[in-house]
RNA sequence: GGAGGGAUUCCCGAGCUGGUCAAAGGGGGCAGACUGUAAAUCUGCUGGCGAUGCCUUCGUAGGUUCGAAUCCUACUCCCUCCA
């Protein structure tokens, strides 16, 4: 190898190892990227990901990022969508049983991600790709065939797998099949890297052995870390509705992000922020020492992620509405503006019960006559206590429950 | 194929010798205090209704009873064990 190749190998390295959780194997990343500099050849890098649910967060982007890092480098970049797999319970979840989509669904989802991932990814130099092109195909004994080169003794490595297996819980056969069919992706697509979540490695490294199984080259699987949720415990994810998607307005990202544990702030900077390693660790090291407060880190954090996906003037925009709102405790900006029948407006001598209902800030009558009760209702920044009351109103005022949730008084027509 | 267990309010989960059950406890959520926006902690609330009472809820449909989440019958759906 040349001095100037090898230095150019180098360079590739440098970027795709870092922050990378696990990675099988480093020499054979090496080789295949001192090949691909070599023939011009750029390598082909795969992320399957499910199109039941198109929303991408934090925790996806960790991964996307670093297929968005192969793709600046001049690599290929694979965006399947595993369309036919989500025809299949998944036994990475609870084991629940994943909706099987429509045609219709599956492309507008896939339009969904294009749209979502524009901000990390070049749509034009990604091929994407549905996994039905290839699996819907298969006759029974290519399924056949697909299952006779992998043992049910290899399947139950697999830590779920194994873990209900000697618990006497029920593994469906098709359960099988899943790795299975990830991994036969890998032999359509001809990988030679497949990125995903630490989470993933059992089914990653089906793809290896399948890729011999056929006579290619294996492919290279690099592990992201996992993303904690907001909640600091748990991982990120939608239903546990600790999220934050890369779609979220920037006000919200702003928000969601300052909410997070503190504990989990340098994890957050190395895996979600967009910047630069060094700031990185100059930031941990200050928060160690104490000499930079907990929450002005976390504003850092919070501007350097809504500005990776939304700009800078968005963000300065979120960091100020957020410090009005929550620090100022005023209204935000866009305080919602609700329109009040006639009836309920009642001459602008409302029933305070009523009227927390018909500005949707309560969900029935009990439940505002609760939230008065805790004293959590105001009107123009003044504390309402007595439920029965029948308040003096006028266009534009503000009504309040909670710390955060506001509503402008509008009459309506009606 | 055989034997047995269970379905309760947003979730988990008590209650099931019939009334005192809108239903314990925990979680989640909401509100209040504290604060850094937090987290942790503490307190309260958590079916509906212009309400010291009334209405609807305990898998579904019937029945017994003055009265049923609690007893009986049928049905539906889950689960466990044996084969």
């Amino acid at each position: 190898m040349s001095a100037v190749l090898q230095r150019k190998v180098r360079e590739q390295m440098d970027i795709l190892l870092s922050g990378v959780a696990e990675i099988i194997s480093i020499d054979e990343l090496e080789a295949k990227v001192a090949r691909s500099l070599q023939t011009g050849e750029p390598l082909r890098v795969k992320l399957g990901t499910d199109p039941s649910r198109p929303d991408i967060h934090l925790g996806h982007a960790v991964v996307y990022r670093k297929l968005a890092q192969f793709q600046k480098l001049g690599h290929q970049v694979i965006f399947l969508i595993g369309d036919f797999t989500g025809m299949v319970g998944d036994p990475t979840g609870k084991s629940s049983t994943r909706p099987a989509l429509t045609r219709e669904e599956v492309e507008e989802n896939a339009r969904s991600f294009v749209a979502q991932f524009k901000a990390l990814l070049d749509p034009e130099r990604t091929e994407l790709r549905f996994n039905s092109e290839w699996l819907a195909k298969m006759s029974f004994r290519d399924v056949i065939d697909l299952a006779s080169r992998y043992t049910v003794a290899r399947m139950l490595e697999r830590d779920d797998f194994a873990k209900r297996f000697a618990t006497q819980r029920p593994i469906g056969i098709h359960e099988f099949l899943y790795p299975l069919m990830q991994g036969y992706d890998s032999v359509a697509l001809r990988a030679d890297v497949e990125l995903g979540g630490t989470d993933q490695k059992f089914n990653l490294l089906v793809g290896r052995e399948l890729q011999r199984e056929w006579g290619q080259e294996p492919q290279v699987v690099m592990m992201m870390p996992l993303l904690v949720g907001l909640d600091g415990v748990q991982k990120m994810s939608k239903s546990l509705d600790n999220y934050v998607a890369i779609a979220d307005p920037p006000a919200v990202m702003y928000g969601k992000i300052m909410s997070v544990a503190d504990a989990v702030m340098p994890m957050y900077f190395q895996l979600a922020s967009g910047l630069p390693p060094e700031e990185v660790r100059r930031v941990q090291q200050q928060l160690s020492e104490g000499t930079l407060h907990p929450r002005d880190a976390k504003r850092m954090l919070a501007k350097s992620v809504v500005e990776l996906y939304h700009g800078t003037e968005a963000a300065e925009a979120a960091e100020q509405e957020f410090d009005r709102v929550f620090r100022q405790h005023l209204a935000p900006e866009d305080t919602p503006e609700v329109q009040i029948s006639a009836a309920d407006w009642a001459d602008g001598h409302p029933w305070i019960v009523r009227l927390l209902v018909a500005a949707g800030l309560a969900g029935s009558s009990s439940e505002a006559r609760r939230l008065i009760q805790q004293g959590g209702v105001r009107l123009n920044g003044n504390q309402v206590t007595d439920a029965d009351a029948h308040l003096e109103i006028k266009e534009g005022d503000l009504l309040q429950v909670g710390r955060r949730r506001f509503a402008r008084l509008r009459r309506g027509r009606a």
